[in-house]
DNA sequence: GTCGTTGCAAAGCCTTTGCAGGGAA
DNA sequence: TTCCCTGCAAAGGCTTTGCAACGAC
């Protein structure tokens, strides 16, 4: 592992990450960025990125209707719900699935992602 | 809707579609279909598939680590287990998530995709 | 002959890489 | 001063699009 250097770029991505409760995209993260340090690239956004997710303190992850998304690496056992009227990705805490009763025999698991998607609770009201 | 020809190279991307026991990627489908015809080029491959999941033929979703998949829409409920092993992905009959224990107060859930991770059976004896 | 389809080339996204200049330590 | 980091440009992968030729009907 190199030594690192604390540059404005970073410190502008990771305050955003660390401070988001839900997943970001490179576009949220990116375009938030670019709100607070205009000169932010693009480029550097992804390298930084990667360099956390090497590092383990963001995870990422492919969600099927909104690709690549970002989020901390430390929380807790949860699963997403994506909203298809806002397009917002929630985290759920928690975990309803009963793994036992989907593994045939033989088959060892070792993880699992639940994608739930619907309305949520803003938008349905 | 267009009217429809039957061609050799969608008779052979159907023929391999509609016969797969498992979701099937864009290499998977192209490297079957050369060995059929060997002249079937990529772009024929992808547009064939998208009027197929156009028509409700087929259904493509994006798993996390293999990229985007392909299978036949009128399967039953059933969710997907990727072998870290063999990289091979499988069908898991039935469903073993619960929705009520999973979802907060005022959302709706409309649908839901599971993806489970390990070593299949094959792999692990 | 008509017009849906194919194959090739090229273009569009998303992401990574090469490189020179800039800035943290 | 050192050398990590950034920004720009360019390159890679995956997927779509434009266009002329082909072929099903």
């Amino acid at each position: 592992m190199k030594k690192q250097r604390t540059t404005q770029q970073r410190k502008v991505i990771e305050e955003i990450c660390f401070s988001s409760t839900c997943p970001l995209s490179i576009d949220d993260i990116e375009s938030r960025g670019k709100e607070i340090l205009a000169t932010l690239n693009r480029v550097t956004v992804y390298r930084n990125l990667n360099r956390m997710v090497d590092a383990g303190e963001l995870t990422r992850f492919s969600h099927p209707e909104k690709g690549t998304l970002y989020e901390q690496a430390n929380r807790p056992h949860h699963h997403h719900f994506f909203c298809k009227t806002c397009e917002a990705t929630f985290e759920l805490p928690g975990c309803g699935l009963s793994l036992k009763k989907q593994t045939p025999a033989g088959f060892i698991v070792e993880g699992h992602e639940v994608f739930l998607n619907g309305v949520c609770a803003a938008c349905a009201s």
